[in-house]
This record gives C-alpha cells, structure tokens and sequence, in this order.
DNA sequence: TAAAAATAAGCAAAAAATTGCTTATTTTTT
DNA sequence: AAAAAATAAGCAATTTTTTGCTTATTTTTA
C-alpha cells in the first residue's frame, strides 16, 4: 500500500465565500488547504509550516498579491506561485510572471483546473520556476548583494540534492563540498533535506 | 577614444508602416534595426547576423510571435525577447512569458518605451559570459558550488555596474556592501569597470 | 590649471567560513 | 534484532572574507 503525502497549498483571497469555496473542493481531493484572508496572514502562516504551493488572488486590500508574493520569495525563492484575477491588466500579467509565478488564472476559476494546477506544479517544487531566469534576475531591486547570492547558493544545493534523490555523498561530491560545510548550509540556508524530497520523488511505504 | 558598438535589434512586425517607423526611430536613436515582416524572414536574418535583442509582435499571419519565439530560442537560447500586441488575452501573456519574455508592451508602443526596454535588457545581456550561463543552470554538471556562486555574483556585480553606469557609490548602496570589499571582488572576480563601460567586446554568446 | 571628489589599494584587526576530528543519531542492510 | 552505513552536529584549528583606517591615483569640477 502506497501512501502518498498530501500535497500543501497556501490559498489566498480576500473574498471569504470563493475562498472557501475552493478550499473545501480542494480539501474533497485530498489536498490540504491553508487559508488566508489576507496578504498578513498569509506570510504568517507560511513561516508556520511547510507549504507546497501558494494560490494567492492578485488583488487585495492593504497589500497586493505582487507584494506579497515578492515577500513570500524571501523565505522560499522557488516555491511554485500560481496567480488568479478577474480583470488583469496585461502589465498585472507580466508583473506577476516576472516575479516567477507558474500559472496565472482568471476568475472565475475553475475548480479542477484550479486542481490540476496545483497537481501539476507540486512537483516543480524546489525546482525551476516558469521564468527561471527571472528567480535570480539581476536587475531586480532591494535585496543585498550577501541575500541574492545566498538565495541562489540555496536554490542550486536545493536542486542538487532533488537531482540526486537525496543522496548526500553524490551531492557532495557533485558540488564539490566538505560535508561538514555543506551541513552548516543546510541550517544556514534553513533547507530540510526531508521536506524537500517528500515532494518529488516519495518511495512507497508499506 | 573609445566607440560603443551599437545595439543590434531584431524587429518583426507584419504592419509595413508601424514597422517602419518604429525602425526609424531606433535608427535615429542609435540602434542598428534589422527588420523582418514575417516570422520567417526573420529566422533567417537571425541567422546571418549577431542579434541582440529581439522584439516582435505576438500576432502575425502563417506563423504567430510564439511559434517564432519558440524557434529563435533554439539557436539563441537567452537572447532577451520582448513582445508586442494590440488585445492582448491573459493566456497570451503568459504564454509568452513562459516562453521567456523579458517583457510585453501593450500597442500602440511608445517609441521612447521601447527605446529604453531594449537598452535595459541589452545591458543585462553584456554582463553574461558563456562560463556564467552554465553556472546559472543548476543541472549543470562539473563546476563547483563555489565555482557557480562566484560566477553568479560577478553577474550581479557586472549587471549592478552597468545600470548606475560605472557609479561605484550607487553600487555600493544597491548591493549593500562596503566599498573595500568591492574592490577585493571586483579584483578576484576579475571584472574590469573601464571594460564593461566601454561595451567594447560584444558577442553573441547564446 | 588647481582644487575637490571619487576610486583603488596596502595594512591589520575583527568576523565569518571551512574543515578535520570527534561522538551521537538515524537509516539501511543483513 | 544486531550490525553496518549514512547523516548530523559539537569543538577547535585553519583559512578566508570583511572592513576601517590609511595613502596613492584617477577623474571631475570650478
């Protein structure tokens, strides 16, 4: 008997009815939901527990979905971010590309598309957004040079290790570390080697 | 005396009038325009001559601007696409995104706007060597993280120089750091500021 | 042309990162 | 269940990086 982890979506609407809406829906095929009101809340509960993937509405009061997504980005610059919105405007588009989302949709959503989304993008986890090359774009203000590079260090120990299922000699080898220094990365760059691969590749358990 | 090799652009527009105007205006601003009318003509100019910067309408009879996105990346993986298009759809931005747009201009397009987008991202491309581009792949076998990460930050430095204009202060301020330390990395990460300025060595290096 | 400002680099102290050696803990194999 | 292997982490020595203070050189301004 196999038993797979359930997938962890962080869903974001300020529009209480449609909010739950989708989250019961999603919750019914096994996913489990994390909700939020807001773009605060929202940020709270990330630094809570692990989220696979965050669904966030574009517009909210107070701080926009952009923003907060460019927050998200600090602690976990590759999660998988899928953007919805009824009336965008192609530079709210672009904006939210730029930024590295996976998917934008226009409300009204549909529910197994919505599903099918995130399915699909769960496993991306950790790994290239859709516009990679924008993760780490240079021209993208307000962070120190220290905070980038470290971003990028862990985005590549990430990889790496998702590339080698885990398997800590080969990523040392294949980034041609000392395993005492690539330890300390790994709770500097707050990485948990378990949370990364319970994404990707699960071996069945019986 | 030093001369600044021009910016190459390759501009695709069914429109025969909007074409040329946005070509002259280019010209007249610097920029060496090829134009191309068709999707397949411009494949073939792409291939005779280095291009910088490709801008190109996303809506074009026989083959759209996404067909021909999809193609030019083939040979010119990273070359920095800007797209353009009257009614744009949602769907179509992020498809074209997806694709690796570095931007979507809405028309009727502002010449002076589009003057200044193909500097930014031309920019963004001198400060990429071929060695840089493997590092940022983080699939790519054979270099050290050490080996990666340098060469992701000499990127965000050289990038960093080039949008303030060689203004060290102005880089000191946006990455953060202290000007002692620039020096030492400007020095063992080999970058040259007088160099980088003169934009004396361009090549294609997609 | 002279003065002022910006940049580069030598030196040394302070801070941070790397690494080998060690033991503990967890996971896998037998 | 025991043994073996892999992983994690404490400690301390070594190395590297960062940074303030300094002077020299280059560039810009008046």
């Amino acid at each position: 008997m196999t038993v797979t982890e359930p997938i962890v979506v962080l869903l974001v609407d300020d529009d209480h009815d449609v909010l739950g809406a989708n989250a019961r829906y999603l919750r019914t095929n096994g996913i489990e939901v994390i909700v939020a009101e807001s773009a605060q809340n929202a940020l709270g509960r990330l630094t809570e527990q692990p989220v696979d993937v965050i669904v966030t509405d574009l517009r909210m009061p107070n701080c926009s979905g952009l923003e907060f997504a460019a927050s998200a980005r600090e602690s976990r610059p590759l999660i998988p971010i899928v953007f919805f919105s009824g009336y965008a405007q192609v530079p709210d588009v672009v904006a939210a590309m730029k930024l590295g989302a996976v998917e934008f949709l226009e409300k009204p959503i549909e529910p197994e598309e919505l599903l099918s989304v995130i399915r699909k993008f769960r496993n991306r986890q950790h790994g290239k957004t859709a516009n990679q090359r924008h993760a780490f774009d240079a021209l993208d203000h307000g962070y120190s040079l220290k905070t980038r590079v470290l971003a990028y260090e862990k985005y590549l120990i990430e990889s790496c290790l998702l590339q080698h299922n885990g398997d800590v000699a080969h990523v040392l080898e294949s980034l041609q570390i000392n395993r005492r220094t690539f330890n300390d990365k790994m709770s500097k760059l707050g990485i948990r080697r378990d949370a990364l691969l319970a994404g990707s590749n699960r071996k069945p358990i019986d």
